[in-house]
DNA sequence: CGGATTTGACCCGC
DNA sequence: GCGGGTCAAATCCG
């Protein structure tokens, strides 16, 4: 029939649609478990003294950054599919295009307006939904990052407030994530759940949590470049083609790809054994660093974008 | 005293 | 005009 063969595209578009939808929901799903998880983790590992509790939390961190991330990429795919037709480009996703105009703090501007109370900044930019990731969670505040609640305000039909959070760190390294939480409503009769929350995240962080500037770039003595390793060789663009990692644990940024090779002698064993070996092979040449993953609970290391060497992310 | 939170007002998208 | 996101003064708190 004829009317079949011309839909046949159409309907494969709703399939892949239901199908990325699926997958979004999964993985939302997966955002949640592993915020859970780690409100369970950490503070048992904090409160045995242990020493390594930044380092899992960063691990869950750079979990949570991935899952995010991959969500963020399959929205946009999806919101590529929705727009074949109109060609509207995805870029609003960037914010502040609609910023209008910037007024400085304090001392009240005159505005030419006589009884005009001081200038209010830029108000509401309704935020779109490709942009946040929500998740349930019965431990909203403990995400691994540090936020200001700003705002709450009663939603219709709610029980609970919703309660607004901007990053911390949003003046000094202009982050723009932000987060809003609310309190589910509970089922009657069902006390004895836990309070469940809706977590929804908006923006990513550009924040480093806890880094300071000097922590960013430093080749630490557990870190060899080749053979003169140190800080000229840590900010190299040169290819590293022998990077001696002593420490034993090697976190990544995402997205990047940094061209080094582990020596194998490098002693990144101790604890993840096998899997490490596995891992320390398979990127022996090409260290592709969207793909590889903590190895270890000992000093966090990164491998520079573009080759640039080691980094060593804070002082654990 | 300084940073975080509260809260009413403001503002903007729908 | 309403709903809700954000601002910023007031307040709290360590």
């Amino acid at each position: 029939m004829k009317h079949i063969k011309k839909s046949s595209s159409s309907s494969r578009l709703v399939c892949d649609d239901n199908r990325s939808a699926a997958a979004l929901k999964e993985m939302a799903r997966e955002q949640s478990l592993v915020t859970q998880l780690r409100a369970v983790v950490l503070p048992a590992i904090q409160l045995a003294g242990g020493e390594r509790a930044e380092v899992v939390a960063q691990m869950f961190e750079s979990i949570l950054d991935c899952s995010a991330k991959a969500i963020a990429a399959l929205k946009l795919l999806r919101l590529d599919h929705s727009q074949v037709d109109d060609a509207v480009l995805p870029t609003a996703m960037v914010d502040d295009k609609t910023r209008v105009r910037k007024i400085v703090t304090g001392d009240g501007e005159k505005d030419g307006d006589d009884n005009a109370k001081p200038l209010r900044r830029q108000r509401k930019r309704r935020r779109l939904a490709d942009d946040s990731v929500a998740l349930e969670t019965p431990v909203p505040h403990y995400d691994g990052h540090q936020w200001r609640k700003y705002g709450q305000k009663i939603i219709n039909h709610t029980k609970h407030p919703r309660s607004y959070y901007k990053c911390t760190y949003k003046q000094e390294q202009d982050c723009r994530a932000t987060k809003t939480v609310q309190q589910q409503q509970q089922d009657a009769g069902v006390d004895d759940d836990p309070a469940m929350y809706t977590v929804v995240y908006y923006g990513q962080h550009t924040c480093k949590p806890g880094q300071t500037d000097a922590a960013v770039v430093e080749t630490a003595s557990t870190g060899r470049c080749g053979e003169g390793g140190g800080e000229e060789l840590a900010r190299s663009n040169s290819q590293c083609s022998n990077i001696s990692v002593t420490c034993s644990s090697i976190i990544v940024d995402h997205h990047q790809t940094a061209t080094a090779s582990l020596e194998s002698s490098c002693n990144l064993l101790d604890m993840a054994g096998d899997l490490a070996t596995a891992e320390v092979n398979q990127y022996d040449q090409l260290f592709d660093v969207a793909s590889f993953s903590p190895l270890d609970l000992g000093t966090a290391w990164a491998i520079d974008v573009s080759g640039h060497g080691l980094q060593k992310f804070g002082g654990w």
